[in-house]
DNA sequence: CGAGTTAATGCAATCGTTTGCGAGATTAGC
DNA sequence: GCTAATCTCGCAAACGATTGCATTAACTCG
């Protein structure tokens, strides 16, 4: 038990005063204290377990060494991984990371936010995707750096990391296209989040560029599973054969798709090619394995720690935008246009 | 800018001394003062946008409000699960909640512990499966409160929350008894990990209680897909047909069973029938979709919470463990004994 | 040898709260 | 109308560090 050990009682032990303790054990301002006192009192700090009292300190030094991270749901697989890249990141650098889940809620995220402003986080790295601006403007106005990741916000005024939506959405495009493809239907993510709009506009852009007739967008509720499978369900009920792909915003939309087609007895790709986006865990495990896009979460992570810091250490980082490659997977998912369908129309 | 609005701004605009603006402020404390000022002092206080200093707060309270959590690999899907679960309950609560990853390195392990002790946290989930006792001691030597997830621990002066993989694999074991196996190997995980163990032991007294026959379990050094299919891969050149079913220790290892098992040319669950643990997401989405035991994981995290905070508070709780019930959930990777093989025998 | 540097350390204020103690003011009891 | 109890509220000391400033001692140099 014993109450931790403070600065107080090294510096009884080892006869100084304790200011000189904290100068001692503190790298930059250790040049001002003599060496031979100072390797005494490392001694004593040692022997009686002293570790310094980081909440004490930052109420002084008004830096509490931690970051708020505020997502949607860290149950959506995509997170984990921004998450472990970006306290990969921070750890080593003494850095730690509290971490909460939005559920896109406004009113928990704002709730979140008061209770990561109470514990003076140094900074936010927000994933949320929607998350308002009034909150982004509110950590502003009190000095606290923010960094965006894998979402735009249509002022650019703060600091973000994406990945290259437009260039994976046109390698999937040209991919189909080169298999025979002329029929394609963009499944897309719900309205209001960036990843759905930029999908979306780079699908009708890169299918124009590839002469490919494509179906107006239908467009889901939600990036799961299920909103996925009933969208195409609906979709194969109204216009059966009247597509030959799907390309999905998302890799649970995917999901969906692949399930409704076999839910109608269609099989995939012989009937129908589909396509995802992420790479997400055990993609290449589905049936059929997913030709879809990887993103590099985890780099998009540690790049936000990275960003974060540097806005920490020297505050006026101008704000800019850094966005990472992509790269198509191909796997079983994707296969020549059937010659039925597309000799039928 | 101008700096955080603190209780002393609140008490000069409100003509009171700040003790009474904090006593206004706590609920436990309200009753002190003057129900006229009280009202006055949160109406300044919220005009003026006052939030109370958490960090300052808990220097004096010696409470962070602020938990750590220990885990091995938050990219692990299961852990997604638990900390979700353990944050739900925490953030209503008031509490939020530190996040680490080990990677099952004790150095990583120590020096997180350390920084999560100077920043005072409250309390500790370790859900690492193997973190050594010595962590565990020092915490409780310091006085801060740890529970366990997920793991055992020889000596059981802790609190645990654990599923019970001895009911899990007996359900296992039975369904392919009663689909006619009689001859099931064990893909066992890492030595070392309580749950390798557990469920191995689990195994060798259900195939007894069933009468199967089992050949000596074969384990893996780690967790992992490339795991299972390398120890899979070895068992099927060694010793085809030798066996029925593989009851892999986890999802993952079962998966690398699957593709093992495609590999060579054999089919699941033709040929031999495969069960995994964990009921990881996209499970059902495996080829084939593939019957696993349910491990109520996001209840394992709330109840973890829950059990902490109740020692936080009344600090003598005296240690026990929970134990939550799994459920078997049968998919299309098991299925009726080939006879040709049972006939060969 | 005395004045001026420099090196090493102590003093005390500060960060933003909470809280034991005590002082007035008000009310109650008789 | 006086004592005692009860409400309010202010004072000031914590909590455990950091840091500007002052002080002392030792050293340099002309």
């Amino acid at each position: 038990m014993a109450g931790r050990v403070t600065i107080a009682d090294v510096a009884r032990l080892a006869g100084v005063h304790q200011a000189t303790v904290s100068r001692a054990l503190n790298a930059a301002t250790e040049s001002q204290v003599n060496p031979a006192t100072a390797k005494r009192i490392r001694r004593v700090a040692k022997e009686i377990g002293y570790i310094p009292n980081v909440v004490a300190r930052g109420l002084r030094t008004r830096l509490s060494m931690t970051v708020g991270v505020i997502i949607p749901d860290l149950t959506n697989p995509i997170f984990p991984l921004i998450v472990r890249g970006l306290e990969d990141y921070l750890a080593p650098r003494g850095y730690t990371a509290l971490l909460a889940n939005t559920d896109r809620n406004d009113a928990t995220e704002q709730r979140i936010f008061d209770s990561m402003m109470q514990r003076h986080v140094d900074g936010f790295v927000f994933a949320t995707g929607h998350s308002d601006h009034a909150l982004l403007a509110q950590s502003r106005d009190q000095g606290v750096p923010v960094v965006l990741v894998n979402r735009g916000v249509s002022d650019l005024s703060f600091p973000l990391i994406t990945g290259d939506d437009k260039s994976g959405v046109f390698a999937v495009i040209e991919h189909l296209a080169t298999l025979g493809h002329r029929r394609i239907l963009h499944l897309a993510g719900p309205v209001g989040y960036s990843t759905s709009e930029a999908r979306a506009e780079a699908f009708v852009a890169a299918c124009a560029a590839n002469g490919v007739v494509y179906a107006p967008s239908v467009s889901t509720d939600e990036f799961s599973i299920a909103a996925g499978r009933r969208v195409i369900d609906a979709a194969i009920d109204r216009n059966p054969r009247d597509v030959t792909a799907i390309v999905a915003a998302n890799d649970l939309l995917a999901l969906g798709a692949l399930r409704a087609i076999r839910g109608h007895g269609l099989s995939c790709p012989e009937d129908i090619s589909v396509t995802g986006y992420n790479d997400v865990a055990f993609s290449e495990d589905f049936r059929p394995p997913l030709t879809t896009v990887r993103v590099p979460y985890t780099q998009m992570g540690s790049e936000a720690g990275r960003l974060l810091l540097s806005e920490i250490k020297e505050r006026s980082e101008p704000p800019f935008t850094i966005t990472l490659p992509v790269s198509l997977v191909i796997r079983e998912s994707t296969a020549k246009a059937p010659v039925t369908t597309a000799a039928a129309r």
